[in-house]
DNA sequence: AGGGGCAGTATTGTTAACAATTCAAATTTA
DNA sequence: TAAATTTGAATTGTTAACAATACTGCCCCT
């Protein structure tokens, strides 16, 4: 196997997980410098990498003016749930179709480890295994354009959920995701369609998407009143 | 208005559009001194160029070997026509949600461009307005992140079709365009589903499994002219 | 005070030289 | 002759210095 740039891929990686993971936030510069020391790499490799993110729109990256975390708008956090819909009842169809007894049982041990995060409370744990079990549904379903495309939805999201949560709304869907296995081995496609929508627009629900932040308020709105 | 990267840009868009018109075959290598000569640019900005074109999949870019055009193998198009579907289907969903004349207007001038490449014989022209017809319903519907996943399914399609049509398969599907955008007025979604359904398995259909090779023209034949 | 320039610093962008790797033809060897 | 090896050229990858741009605090002026 060659040895690819390996330094590039495990940076890409860990500021990627950052930004699912909540640690970074939306807003948050990133300076080549300062990453070239965290990471012990060159300013060669940064920029690459952080082309990338930016490229994935998880980073805004302005000539001259440096990269940060991106803030997504709420239009943007609307187009995401359409796409992410989409994307998720087309692999959920092909996964329905090739599913297997070795599949099922990933799958449920997957939940399981779901309800134990849930049970012990760890609440980054909880939104890092949500991803994962729809990233390896598309695993299951075998295509691999959908599985990025769905990648790619999930990293946005993270950012999304950040920006718009309402508090205190736990969004902890592990029964949701038993029914959506449920289905998936049941071969009703009319009942999976209804649950993968029920659990995206579950998702939705958890957030204040109001066009009142559509546009960010003036500082004149903030504060003469 | 900041003059942003332009170079950059413009070769990015050159290099794209020579392969989605068929100038630039599958498995063309594309060496950077020489695009360098040919665009009158430097190494770092074709590296960068080729960086971007490989994360869309349309080249195949390997440590040390340098990168050529990619070359889809056929689960990649069958991955391909299954995600093109379910884009397609909710790209028309939100874009009948948002028709209005003027959007129904641009359809209809569109499909005349059509016709008029199509009575022309001019191929080339055909295949480019067929892809932007798909395009004009992704800005109809509003969605960015569907119309971005559209336009790089796209492209990719340009490179399979490439590689498995079927000669003399005449895949010229202006007619079928004006059936989606009677569906699309019409407002019956379950009539619209199945036109896509149509259009999609009727683009997959001209298609066979067996590479096809042909002589490659040189890099400088395609762009300095 | 408050605004406008000004210089110094910090940060990003680019380039050109150098290093590492691969490729292909020529040569050797069995 | 065919496989293996060598060798030099072609090509890609990296780095470090330099250039350009944007940011920040200061001074001056009104």
């Amino acid at each position: 196997m060659a040895r690819l740039n390996v330094a590039e891929t495990e940076v890409y990686e860990r500021i990627r997980t950052a930004i699912g993971d909540r640690q970074l936030l939306p807003g948050q510069r990133l300076r080549e410098v300062e990453l070239c020391r965290i990471f012990d790499t060159t300013r060669g490799t940064i920029r690459k990498v952080l082309a990338r993110l930016a490229f994935d729109g998880l980073v805004d990256h302005q000539p001259n003016r440096g990269a940060s975390v991106a803030q997504p708008t709420v239009k943007d956090a609307a187009d995401l749930f359409v796409a992410r819909h989409c994307i998720e009842r087309a692999i959920a169809h092909e996964a329905a179709a090739r599913i297997d007894a070795t599949a099922t049982g990933r799958l449920r041990a997957h939940i399981e480890k779901e309800k134990a995060a849930h049970a012990s409370g760890d609440r980054q744990r909880m939104i890092a295994l949500s991803g994962e079990f729809h990233l390896l549904l598309a695993q299951i379903s075998g295509n691999t354009i959908l599985g990025r495309y769905l990648a790619d939805l999930i990293a946005r999201e993270s950012l999304i959920i950040q920006l718009y949560e309402i508090p205190d709304q736990g969004s902890c869907s592990h029964d949701e995701h038993a029914e959506i296995v449920q289905a998936l081995t049941g071969g009703d496609t009319d009942r999976l369609d209804t649950v993968i929508k029920a659990h995206i627009d579950g998702i939705a629900a958890t957030l204040d998407l109001e066009p009142v932040h559509a546009e960010r308020p003036s500082l004149e709105e903030i504060f003469n009143r």
